[in-house]
DNA sequence: TGTATAATTGAAAATGGATACCATTACCAA
DNA sequence: TTGGTAATGGTATCCATTTTCAATTATACA
């Protein structure tokens, strides 16, 4: 009998095609991503875990996280922190596309989906641009804008 | 009688008027910058600082370097190979600003110019509409194209 | 031109996120 | 069952960056 629940969740058909074992640690932390409300941290996500699933190594959840992202089931950030922060793709969650407003006064991360169609066209744009005259083949893109949150703004 | 020449270089005045000394190391550190080519990393500045001016620490250009881009005369980079890169912020050069096509393959940077113009304006209209609405004060941008170069597009 | 004082420095040690290693375990197919 | 491969988890390690702290230096001012 297997040990490992084989779940029948939307990214359950991903595993199998690509040949890979949906595992309870695999299963776990695509769930704490699911349900996350924020980016969160590889730490996060292990101490999220390891409250449901005491024996989850914050190894695997490192491995399982690039795994994902390999995958492209999940986006990976660097805002500056020290340290990467992940979220469920938005092509995999359906949701519109959005992108980062981060305060390097307290490192808070606000999402924003304004302007996102022009955003996209014109990136479409260079990128067609950019890869004919560089010959470089570009998978993906980042636009991010940094600041003062409100909070921060008022102090000092 | 200061051991450091006071230099008259562009950046001179800057500190002065900062209140910040201009120290040998922050004048020697600051010319390699001026004179690079590329984008380097702290231990780059070092070594080639430290060819110079063999007693000028690590922490040294650690703490210069943050005190370059707090005073915004450098700008400092996160390219996703584990360490920042530095360069002298384009308003300083007085060049036309550029940003980056970064290689996943060899962590290759390739700057470009194409488009800024276009970016700029998109990117001034995104600002002043997400300032508004998140009240967010916004002092910088980032944008970026992920993919293969060239070279890495031909291996495996 | 000294001198006081705060800024600056550098060597070594500490930090901390991420990775490598490796023995163990789970899964699948025959 | 069994053999082989994928996956796991704890520990040790890596390595860029920070911290600590005593010693040195630049600058204002007497």
């Amino acid at each position: 009998m297997p040990k490992y629940g084989r779940g029948s969740c939307w990214w359950a058909g991903r595993f199998r095609g690509g040949g890979y074992r949906l595992t309870m640690p695999r299963q776990s932390i695509l769930e704490v991503l699911d349900n996350a409300l924020k980016h969160l941290s590889a730490e996060d996500i292990y101490l999220a875990v390891h409250k449901i699933y005491p024996n989850v190594g914050l190894t695997t959840v490192y491995r399982t996280l690039d795994l994902l992202v390999q995958m492209g089931l999940v986006s990976k950030f660097d805002f500056g922190d020290g340290r990467a922060r992940y979220e469920l793709s938005e092509s995999s969650k359906g949701v519109k596309q959005h992108h980062h407003l981060v305060c390097t006064g307290c490192n808070r991360v606000i999402d924003y989906t304004d302007f996102i169609d022009e955003e996209i066209k014109l990136l479409g744009q260079i990128e067609k641009e950019l890869s004919k005259k560089f010959n470089f083949k570009i998978t993906n893109h980042l636009i991010r804008f940094y600041g003062l949150c409100n909070e921060c703004q008022n102090e000092k």
